[in-house]
DNA sequence: CTAGGGTTAG
């Protein structure tokens, strides 16, 4: 036997001061000294108290000293289960999962024979280092063994399995068991819980409470309240509430916090403060969700009160409660909060730590403060994917899209995935850039990730083509799609829609009906904004009648846009306003946008101001107003009332957007703002969009044709054929082929001399022009507009 | 000797 003296050196004063210990000890539980070798098989914790290695190994085990505890356990000749047990728990509670399973295998290794106190423990490090296969194989063994019984090893494999993303697995393991405890269940609500299936996780409280006359505990209260956070159900959590005071557990601090925390969530913040106020004793988890709370409940200003009094009742700050206060950062005015908190953590040393420098980034992103992010970004060393979804996201706030297309597309090269969050992000960034060929790059990007059957995302490219004004293209795709759900059918009929298209969407309807579709409250704004957008005035009353009357909705805000949409285009203003009048629900600017619509259409300046005052009085900074305002009063030569505009932008700092317009070529794309001389064939171009603005007749007699240029002014100063949509379409005549139709993209608002030359043009030349703006498509084709000429 | 529990970036 190799006695503790000749180890190697390290180990040998390991086991030296072992030694000194384990003397200490024995001098006082036991009268003999230890036998040197007691080779005794079958020894429990009791027997070996103080008698040789194994001693050591507890000794060390149980002081956390595991390298020492190594040293000694290789010093017991045959060590016994028990004693494998001891080293793989030792090595489990140290938070050492790795070296806990290398124990047991070292243990199979050893011939030992695993027995119902192992798996416990075993299974556990397999689920906290996601290692599916070691813990399959443990579970195989666990069956092989004759351990499949036992409740401490089936509860166990629950949770792993839950823990893994495995629900099924994790029932089957559950439905399983010759015996079940209260832990079984708790477990198995839990593992409801953290797959984000409340309903079920409720579901499973509730028959565990009913079926098996169980009583909860405090971890099944807490699951159960997590749950009512999934499913913001309010009233459930209420219930539960009362439970927990019923059976006392609403001291126990945990649970008072997650009181707390589900009245947070499901939206009542007054529950939560109350819950809060009467706590027996806090934790700083029950601050952090104090200060989360009011975050989430956008009330940043309590959430820094809040943080202060943690700090004055003397909690130790943490980097939780730092992330929590960030989410309240971009609602208070300004980035100064913000800075302040990066700033802390700084000081903190909390950093680096990705979730709180992601946290940051996202921050940084809200308040529109995008370089920034931009410099926590570049510093996070292990970024997750949720750093790069928020990185984009900033961007897209920023409106920055080749930014956020040029970051995806390196997101493809790393190691990391792009999920749902990451496809619906940057996807509209595809559509807002305007370019087909780029659409067609992402189209492409997307099968090649294999995203080809994912409804979510095939949804999102059915609406990408529409967007970007091929409808023929998302037709194809929607056609393909095998699990089309109702938001596909939503998608093809919206798109339909925008094109001028009102026939086809209708039909569309009706075919989604006949394939057993139930439609939504969606599917009734997209089959409304068919009605609209293609005039169908009786249809549309029709189907908002049908929507109440035969699928019991209440049509809700963008419902009512829909129908002043459709009512403005009557050009009966006096019909628009009374309807908005008998809403029974408040207007909101969409609607006041709809009644400015129908008013500039109708030339109608006193109702157009009237609009604008509402909409300024719910959204101050409004900018489109102004330009629809200031473009009116220029049509009626009110140049006084344009200059008075001119000077109240000024003044606000508001820059109206400038013009620009993207025509799509077979191979790219070229863009151009108003007067544009710096394409190539900038001479060629203009010369082209002259002849054709005298081939339809047009004349620049008044001042009321002319139109802006500098964004701070309304004085009309560039000619409507040098406008952007002029030029794009003149270069896209004369750079495409005979016959074949002009896509342009807008990112204003067509004017109104525009709309009726391109009316001519497409007649002049024959060609399709499809012009789209940020709501529609305008298709000009022999002399007409599919808009109807209101838009 | 063993299993399940409250806060954290979209």
């Amino acid at each position: 036997m190799a006695t503790p003296l000749l180890l190697p050196s390290r180990a040998a004063h390991a086991a030296a001061t072992a030694t000194c210990a384990s003397q200490h000890l024995t001098a006082a539980t036991a009268k003999e000294p230890p036998p040197r070798v007691r080779p005794k098989r079958g020894g429990g914790a009791g027997s070996s108290s103080g008698n040789g290695p194994k001693s050591f190994v507890l000794s060390h085990v149980a002081a956390g000293r595991m390298d020492e505890a190594a040293d000694a356990f290789a010093a017991v000749r045959s060590p016994d289960a028990f004693l494998h047990n001891v080293m793989i728990r030792g090595f489990a509670d140290a938070g050492l999962p790795r070296d806990a399973l290398a124990a047991y295998r070292a243990m199979l290794a050893a011939g030992a024979r695993p027995d119902r106190f192992t798996y416990p423990v075993v299974v556990k490090c397999c689920a906290r280092l996601g290692a599916l296969e070691e813990g399959r194989a443990a579970h195989a063994a666990v069956i092989k063994l004759g351990l499949g019984t036992d409740v401490y090893t089936g509860n166990s494999l629950v949770a792993f399995y839950a823990k893994l993303g495995l629900v099924g697995d994790a029932e089957m393991v559950f439905d399983g068991m010759p015996a079940r405890d209260i832990v079984s269940w708790n477990t198995l609500v839990d593992g409801y819980v953290s797959n984000g299936m409340g309903a079920l996780a409720l579901a499973c409280f509730q028959e565990m409470n009913d079926a098996l006359q169980m009583k909860h505990d405090s971890v099944g209260i807490i699951a159960a309240l997590a749950a009512c956070c999934l499913e913001s159900a309010l009233m459930q959590g209420r219930e539960i509430h009362g439970y927990a005071i019923r059976r006392g557990l609403e001291q126990d601090v945990k649970v008072g916090t997650s009181l707390l925390d589900m009245y947070s969530k499901c939206g009542n913040i007054a529950s939560a403060e109350n819950v809060f106020a009467m706590m027996p004793s806090r934790t700083v988890v029950t601050w952090n969700c104090m200060i989360g709370g009011y975050a989430l409940n956008e009330r940043p200003v309590d959430a820094f009160d809040c943080f202060m009094q943690m700090r004055a009742e003397g909690f130790q700050v943490e980097v939780v409660t730092a992330i929590n206060l960030l989410a309240a950062c971009a609602q208070a005015e300004g980035s100064l909060y913000g800075r302040s908190i990066h700033a802390f953590v700084i000081r903190r040393h909390f950093l680096p730590h990705v979730v709180l420098e992601t946290a940051l980034l996202e921050m940084y992103g809200e308040v529109g403060k995008v370089e920034s992010s931009q410099k926590v970004f570049d510093q996070i060393t292990d970024k997750t994917l949720v750093s790069w979804n928020n990185m984009i996201a900033a961007y897209m706030y920023k409106e920055m899209y080749w930014e956020a297309i040029t970051l995806f597309l390196e997101l493809l090269n790393r190691p990391l995935y792009p999920d749902y969050f990451t496809m619906t992000t940057v996807v509209p960034a595809f559509v807002l850039l305007g370019s087909l060929r780029q659409c067609r790059q992402m189209h492409s990007y997307i099968i090649k990730l294999g995203y080809g059957d994912n409804t979510l995302i095939m949804n999102a490219v059915v609406h990408m083509y529409a967007r970007c004004g091929d409808i023929a293209a998302s037709r194809e795709i929607f056609d393909r799609m095998r699990g089309k759900d109702v938001i596909s059918w939503n998608t093809i009929i919206i798109g339909y829609a925008i094109h001028g298209q009102g026939k086809t969407a209708l039909e569309m309807f009706d075919e989604m009906k006949c394939y057993g579709m139930e439609p939504n409250e969606s599917t009734f704004v997209s089959v409304l904004t068919a009605c609209s957008v293609s005039g169908m005035e009786d249809e549309g009353w029709k189907q908002f009648n049908s929507m109440q009357q035969e699928y019991g909705m209440v049509p809700q805000i963008e419902h009512y846009g829909c129908m002043t949409d459709l009512l403005g285009r009557t050009g009966d203003l006096g019909k628009v306003f009374q309807f908005i009048e008998n809403m029974p629900i408040a207007p909101t600017s969409r609607i006041w946008g709809s009644l400015l619509t129908a008013s500039r259409n109708k030339n109608d300046i006193d109702i157009a101001e009237y609009a604008a005052e509402r909409i300024f009085q719910l959204e101050h900074n409004n900018t489109g107003c102004y330009v629809v305002l200031s473009s009116m009063y220029a049509d009626a030569g009110r140049w006084e009332d344009v200059e008075r505009i001119r000077y109240l932008m000024k003044e606000k700092g508001f820059r109206r957007t400038e013009a620009r317009s993207l025509v799509e070529l077979h191979d790219k794309e070229c863009s151009f703002v108003n007067g544009d001389m710096s394409h190539p064939q900038s001479q060629e171009i203009h010369e082209f969009s002259d002849i054709l603005s005298r081939e339809i007749g047009e004349t620049f007699d008044s001042p009321s044709n002319l139109s802006d240029s500098d964004p701070f002014t309304s004085r009309r100063t560039v000619l409507p054929n040098k406008h952007s949509i002029r030029l794009a379409v003149a270069f896209g005549l004369i750079s495409s082929e005979a016959g074949a139709p002009v896509l342009v993209k807008k990112n204003v608002r067509v004017c109104n001399d525009c709309h009726r030359a391109l009316k001519l043009i497409s007649k002049y030349s024959s060609r399709k022009i499809i012009v789209g703006d940020t709501k529609i498509y305008h298709v000009f084709s022999d002399g007409s507009c599919c808009c109807g000429d209101y838009w």
